[in-house]
RNA sequence: GGCCCCAUAGUCUAGUGGUCUAUGACACCAGCCUUUCAAGCUGGAGACCCGGGUUCGAUCCCCGGUGGGGUCACCA
């Protein structure tokens, strides 16, 4: 008797006999008696006595959906609250060759976000290899172990035009091993599958609507579902936490894992994340993956709050977490189990919180990157320019919000001039405003200091002399010399954009707006 | 269509068989602050999908309906 994939035996895949698993194996037999001739699998939860093991599985496509993520978030949160392992595995099998940039999209991706893996690419480990695409030999041998005990059978039917069931072609168990060309079929038993999913709770599927499904492909290549439970069991994986587009694979998966009498992991069926129109998330939505984000100049501990809110809630009021946070507050019990939408405001607002919490030097380091990438600035390096830019992001505050945006609030600081369209003309129209104006510009050139008090000082006491009040003047400097109604405390606006250069555009605005009645 | 899942404000959500007159956040509106905007503070508007049943009492439990979603591959 060979007892290849028993939980008790010696594995050649994982090389561990961990007796440890007897209390809770008697404890699911118990289990199985009460809910006798149905495949049940009931899990233990709260007393599971296993180490947590939890893997992230993506198969390399190219970039990472945000929705895949919030998956690997959740993952990595669970096993980090619960002191277990966070295993990154790439399904590839699909996939003709390696292709490295696919890897990488999903490796950079991670490492960005801050999610770091125990096992898996980069690092190893001792269940590994991490590539399916380097795991096709175990593949095959666990189907030849259930061929060989009649739970599987070969078969050579063509594709076309065939259902499982008109497949006449099995063989008798053990007969011979499968060849090039043939696929090999699970052995439907029937009956129910009956399990708990920790965030859906009781799930029950008639096992037959499943039919004869096809474990390893006429090409040689295992399918999913079978090279998942093979991994999921060999790299001891306790909790498959995922998206709930699997939730009806898992009753294959279940019936997989008692024909190789292994103990099934628990699963966790995580809801779907839709656009804002309700709508799957789809590069449509202009912001389905994650380096857009990135690119935009969202954080990473951010963008990790945001997700980490779609679908589950923390207890208490407080929504807003950094890393560390959210590790102590996830439960996997608390997900939700209703789909929920993408909203870039919240992302938004959640960012600019911890761009808050970020130091100065570091938000500026934000804005030189993308200052330099608009052609702004030469060299987002040179230390007279990043000083400059520390401190144009310190008077912006909280209203530079995620990176991107300090080219729209800050690029004029890097120009001569600006221009000022004619919806803002009215701020420089009247004649008292514009003289006002054109003494503040002589007056600046003339000052002995020039600091913000200074200019305040100047402003007001212009204000004063032209019988005005000081804001109708303060909002026509700001339209002069910035092309905008927004913008930091007006002293300092002035103060950044320079003496000479705040005259020559307070001048230069003069010349472009023509004056209006008054 | 079969199977399966879901349903609290525009959005993300908390919540319980009875002070639920339903929690918090984003967005929205108003006020305060202020030179503008942002932030902040204060206040406001805004929701338990529908119909039955169980119950003294249902947002909560059960059934049905409706709506939404997932899945039905030799894709993952």
């Amino acid at each position: 008797m060979s007892i290849y994939w028993g939980t008790f035996g010696v594995s050649p895949l994982g090389g561990l006999d961990d007796l440890s698993f007897t209390y809770v194996e008697k404890l699911r037999a118990k289990e199985r008696e009460k809910s006798r001739g149905e495949t049940s699998y009931l899990p233990l939860i709260g007393i599971h006595p296993l180490n947590v093991r939890v893997r992230f599985a993506p198969s390399p496509t190219g970039y990472m959906h945000v929705g895949n993520v919030r998956t690997a978030l959740f993952n990595w949160l669970f096993a980090r609250g619960e002191d277990g392992i966070f295993i990154l595995r790439i399904e590839d099998t699909d996939v003709k060759r390696h292709v490295q940039e696919a890897v990488d999209a999903i490796t950079e991706g991670l490492q960005w976000l801050g999610i770091d893996w125990d096992e898996g690419p980069g690092v190893g480990g001792e269940f590994g290899p991490y590539f399916q695409s380097e795991r096709i030999d175990l593949y095959h041998q666990a189907a030849q172990e259930l061929v060989d005990r009649g739970a599987a059978y070969i078969c050579r039917c063509t594709a076309e035009g065939l259902d499982a069931d008109a497949c006449t072609c099995g063989e008798k168990p053990g007969e011979r091993a499968r060849s090039e060309g043939e696929a090999v079929r699970f052995r439907n038993p029937g009956g129910r599958t009956i399990f708990e999913d920790i965030v859906q709770g009781k799930l029950s599927f008639e096992n037959d609507q499943f039919g004869d499904f096809i474990l390893i492909k006429s090409d040689g290549t295992p399918t999913y579902n079978f090279a998942n439970v093979v991994d999921d069991n060999a790299m001891r994986v306790s909790h498959v936490i995922r998206g709930d587009d699997h939730l009806s694979n898992t009753p294959r998966q279940i019936m997989l894992y008692e024909t190789l009498d292994c103990e099934p992991a628990e699963f966790a069926h995580l809801p779907q994340i839709l656009g804002d129109d309700g709508d799957r998330l789809s590069k449509r939505h202009g912001a389905a993956s994650l380096s857009d984000f990135r690119d935009r100049g969202f954080i990473p501990e951010a963008m990790m709050n945001y997700l980490a809110l779609l679908g589950w809630a923390p207890e208490g009021e407080n929504d807003f977490l950094n890393p560390e946070q959210l590790i102590d507050a996830f439960r996997l019990d608390r997900v939700r189990q209703s789909a929920s939408q993408f909203n870039q405001q919240k992302l938004t607002h959640l960012n600019s919180q911890h761009m808050e919490n970020r130091p100065l030097r570091q938000r500026a380091e934000i804005a030189a990157k993308y200052l330099a990438r608009a052609g702004m600035i030469e060299d987002e390096t040179d230390n007279d320019a990043f000083a400059y830019i520390e401190k144009i992001v310190e008077a912006l505050g909280s209203r530079f919000k995620y990176g991107e945006q300090i080219v729209e609030y800050g690029g004029h600081f890097f120009a001569e001039n600006v221009s000022i369209d004619a919806d803002l003309h009215s701020y420089l129209a009247k004649d008292d405003v514009r003289d006002a104006l054109s003494r503040t510009a002589d007056r600046y050139e003339t000052a002995t200091t020039w600091d913000e008090e200074t200019i305040e000082d100047i402003i007001r006491s212009t204000a004063e002399e032209f019988d005005l009040k000081a804001a109708p003047l303060i909002h026509g400097t700001r339209v002069a010399l910035s092309a905008k109604t927004v913008g930091p405390s007006l002293f300092t606006l002035v103060y950044l954009v320079g003496r000479e250069r705040s005259a020559r555009r307070i001048r230069a605005a003069l010349d472009q707006v023509p004056p209006g009645k008054n």
